[in-house]
DNA sequence: GCGACAG
DNA sequence: ATCTTGTCGC
């Protein structure tokens, strides 16, 4: 799949922002998904000294069954600053879907979607790129404030930041830390979060996102880069 | 002015 | 994100 619109990359950090605050006015929390959502997609990256590489991984939605998985590496060009983080790894996600075949009808990221300080998280970025519904479930806090959720499954608290609901901090498992869910595109906090608990089952994370970032590592390992440290295992 | 700060 | 085995606790 290719996406909707695009623009440079080799920004410096000001002009990221600059950007930022231009994209963030295509952002829409309103609920706009498929009817039945057949296909929900999952993304996460790994990196190496020089390397970023990305897995798409393609799930049938009742079931949570892998259909396909993408992947891509590409060199690390954008160093990680706290609110720039899709300019880092938006590329490497770039390179793997266009080598995916299926428009998957909703995406987990694995980060912060409006619950971030201009409202443009990753998967803000994602989703506004290929004009499709995704989610931000990010494992930490990047801005706003919460109270903690009770500790039972499926309990949550809102997240405010400057004095507007833009997620929700939500405990997955019982007696585990929660995690921090927003809107990326084309959904809203409550959908978001009724998507977010369907698609876990016994694990923390979603299952999108928890096989994506279990598959990237697998990835990560069978690059030449790593190959020398197996040798001496073989 | 001093912290906080997705992955 | 990344370096990494065993171990404590629900």
């Amino acid at each position: 799949m290719q996406p909707v619109q695009s623009h440079p990359w080799t920004l410096s950090a000001e002009e990221a922002i600059a950007l930022q605050r231009k994209l963030a006015t295509l952002v829409s929390t309103e609920d706009d998904l498929p009817d039945p959502v057949q296909t929900v997609a999952g993304i996460d990256l790994a990196y190496n000294d020089k390397q970023a590489f990305a897995a798409v991984v393609l799930l049938e939605a009742s079931t949570c069954k892998v259909q396909q998985v993408v992947s891509a590496e590409i060199p690390v060009q954008f160093p990680y600053v706290p609110g720039l983080l899709s300019f880092r790894e938006v590329p490497a996600i770039m390179r793997a879907l266009e080598k995916q075949s299926v428009r998957p009808d909703l995406i987990v990221c694995d980060g912060q979607g409006i619950a971030h300080p201009r409202r443009f998280g990753i998967a803000c970025h994602v989703g506004v790129l290929y004009d499709l519904p995704t989610i931000g479930c990010a494992k930490s806090r990047l801005i706003g404030k919460a109270d903690d959720p009770a500790p039972t499954k499926g309990s949550y608290s809102e997240l405010v930041y400057k004095r507007e609901v833009v997620g929700a901090v939500l405990r997955t498992r019982d007696n585990v830390n929660p995690l921090y869910i927003s809107p990326g595109h084309r959904i809203s906090v409550r959908t978001a979060l009724h998507w977010i608990l369907k698609l876990t089952t016994r694990y923390r994370l979603p299952e999108p996102t928890r096989l994506a970032d279990q598959l990237v590592g697998q990835i990560k390992r069978k690059t030449i880069g790593s190959l020398f440290a197996d040798l001496n295992e073989a």
